[in-house]
DNA sequence: CAATTTGTTAAATATTTTCTTCACAGTCTC
DNA sequence: GAGACTGTGAAGAAAATATTTAACAAATTG
């Protein structure tokens, strides 16, 4: 009996062990724009392992609809996955636990969207700024302005084309030959 | 007097092709988790140039502590820097124009933040799993799982060390070293 | 095929966040 | 130093977002 609660302290301790990793990661993905309780739940799968949506909606104490569109949140961002465990009837789900992947597969996702709305925005913008500078009838002050934008934009370019190659080197893994993951000596 | 309302409609051309830079870079910071009326403010402030909180409040319709709370928010980014117009009396805020530039203060701010919660996070859970396996008393399945999630947190370590390299080299430039710019051959 | 069970949608509610108005403290000008 | 002006803090209003409850459609079991 005394034995039996120490177990449930060592069980404690292992629990808020966990909780420690799973706050400090929500708290993190909460920079990158996802929600809290999003983070919490990412989280939690991460250190739980694969889980049903009600041993979520346990664990967490929220309700079962909020975890569904919590993992449906996940899933856009490419670091959870559905699994099925064999032979049984519940979808179960799963976090990326690589974070190697997790971060080519979220900022990849990010910085290509990023890209391909500027420098579409930047085209339609030029393509308007073009006209007006060519026209005859505008005011020089007008056209200067103009170019003057031009001339930003054009620096911003550079940037975005930069940036599509900076995903490129990920999604290849080129970048990480320039900065090499460390081998981990003790491990396997 | 036809000739001014034609001036009228070059001007209102230029307006709106900046609008649509400014509402693509406003979308884009939304996914920096930076709120859409930041971003506006950030996006005006890059295609006006400097600006003063009277002018910014003029140009967005809003309030001026809105004005005053988002170019704060801004400069926490490190993308909004306070400058003078000289002989006036009212402060002014430039916006960082250079997104290679903004790239580094953002993404090296965001993820030195992120390696330093999470490493010391996972140091101070590590200790607590020690100490449960080292025990005499815990039982073996919880001593188990204890070692699992240290397994996990092992790998994530990795990462966290790769990204701190990443950062550095972000700073000191080097990644621009593997991934140059492209020199522009039109302009200057 | 009836009875369960699962995951999702819709509507209602609660909570958080954003924004504005008002007030005030610090600065500059004369 | 009085008066005017600038930037920010606090409190409340408004808007946006997150969460829950209720209802339902699809799928599975016996």
């Amino acid at each position: 009996m005394t034995d039996s609660h120490h177990q449930d302290e060592w069980r404690e301790s292992l629990e808020s062990a966990k909780d420690i990793i799973i706050d400090s990661l929500a708290e993190t993905m909460d920079l990158y724009g996802v929600t809290r309780s999003v983070g919490t739940l990412y989280g939690t799968m991460y250190v739980e392992g694969d889980m049903t949506l009600d041993e979520m909606r346990e664990k967490l104490g929220m309700s079962k609809p909020s975890m569904s569109t919590g993992v449906r949140k996940l899933q856009e961002f490419n670091v959870v996955k559905k699994t099925h465990r064999r032979g049984k009837r519940k979808q179960t789900y799963v976090a990326e636990k690589d974070f190697f992947r997790f971060f080519t597969n979220f900022f990849t996702q990010q910085w290509e969207r990023e890209v391909r709305t500027n420098l579409s925005a930047i085209e339609s913008a030029w393509k308007q700024l073009d006209m007006l500078i060519q026209s005859e009838e505008a005011e020089e002050s007008i056209k200067e302005e103009a170019r003057e934008i031009q001339r930003i934009l054009s620096q911003s370019i550079k940037y975005y084309k930069w940036l599509g190659r900076l995903v490129e080197s990920i999604e290849t893994g080129e970048l990480f030959k320039y900065i090499p993951v460390e081998e981990d000596d003790k491990e396997r």
